[in-house]
DNA sequence: TATTTATATTAGACAAAGCTAACTTTTTAT
DNA sequence: ATAAAAAGTTAGCTTTGTCTAATATAAATA
């Protein structure tokens, strides 16, 4: 009934593409390209998956999670982002660290130890990405997904989270003086490739479309 | 050049074995015994690390670590017992619940996250058993491992650590009223069975001639 | 010394998770 | 509607780490 690392690992990848597909399922490929693997190998898994009722789909088919399989992925995302906050707040890592550490340490098998280190932690309601924790039920609120490349000139906001955990997009977060609740102000959008100039502590950076919408605002 | 956790538990066996059998060296059954699998494994897996230059041994012969061997043991060890402290510590666990989850913590791959752990436990001298904690350079002192059982009558003793981690053996020693630094006094030895009537706190208990063993102690 | 017992090794099989190359089905574009 | 492209599947091979059964060597005992 315990499953391997790697069958959690997989069930996260799905449980995240899901979410991003807007259709709430997911393709083989995809899965193989956010993973790193061959197509060949994610099918394989796929079966083995079906055969435990982790995840559902038709030969050819989309694939979705089971409620089982979306249990697992919640509670595996539980423990990773409760040991980014520990990284974080405890062990002096930058948010550009935590990542990969945390996913090793989400694979340690202990419900005692999990909810010691919320309890540590003083159940924290975000990551040190702004990402929502769900809560020892797995229950977790979906706020709406502003990006900041949807706004307009003149629009005013703080940033609440960002979509990515990769080292060169967070470095370049900071870089450009950006962290959890700065107030950011459009200056200016080109028509031409919606580059986006913004204002955030007196400082004017441009930024690209693409930039842009891997951060996710609050508008104020 | 990264191990796999399998691997390195192999590694740490044979330091733990090749300590205890003063010949400070290993047998290839006995490892087997050791971790639960058959002298077929781990003749297999002596093959490759013989290849990896951490194991040394002639066929049908004894075993050695060698200096790189023993190099990634002792750190292994260190992690170990490092994590054990901060689960007994900060985690509220129990002395016999700390092992099985540090079996799985020293498998995480980051030299940040460890020495930044030791930092945050103030550089401790020993683990929740009272067995030393190798420093970052791999280095650390044996103490002279003197047992209960070599005690005479009327010798006033402190427990200094314990021999074993298991969960049955940490239990009892807690439920008789001992932990770290308990004063002893040996009242009566069996010259039969080597049976021993100890007092601690006001509180006499008879204990085995092999649970004696399994307790080391500093004479006062 | 000869025999028995203990210890170590080899051969061959298996499960997990990956790969490439070839093939099938579905989707998209002409 | 057909052809081309994309997505998904299958077949067959590899590596890692395990097993059992058979065999070889070393140690202990008679
Ligand atoms: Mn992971
Ligand atoms: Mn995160
Ligand atoms: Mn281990
Ligand atoms: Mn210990």
């Amino acid at each position: 009934m315990t499953l391997t690392k790697t069958e959690e690992d997989y069930l996260k990848a799905l449980f995240h593409l899901s979410l991003e597909n807007e259709s709430d399922k997911a393709g083989t490929n995809q899965v193989a390209e956010y993973l790193g693997l061959s197509p060949a190998s994610v099918n394989n898994m796929l079966k083995k998956l079906k055969g435990k009722d982790l995840v559902a789909y038709e030969k050819y088919g989309k694939l979705t999670l089971t409620e089982s399989g979306k249990s697992v992925a919640v509670r595996l995302i539980r423990k990773h982002r409760l040991w980014e906050t520990f990284l974080f707040k405890h062990m002096n890592f930058t948010w550009d660290e935590v990542h990969e550490v945390a996913e090793q340490l989400e694979h340690i098998q202990s419900s005692k130890l999990i909810s010691e280190l919320d309890k540590f932690l003083g159940h924290p309601k975000r990551d040190p990405h702004g990402a929502i924790i769900p809560n020892e039920q797995g229950e977790y609120s979906l706020e709406p997904h502003i990006t900041l490349a949807s706004l307009q000139v003149g629009d005013t906001c703080r940033l609440t989270s960002v979509r990515d955990s990769s080292v060169p997009f967070l470095q370049y977060v900071s870089r450009i003086g950006l962290a959890l609740s700065s107030r950011i102000r459009v200056a200016e959008v080109q028509a031409f490739d919606g580059s986006m100039t913004i204002e955030t502590e007196g400082n004017a950076y441009t930024v690209s479309k693409k930039f842009a919408e891997h951060v996710f605002v609050e508008k104020i």
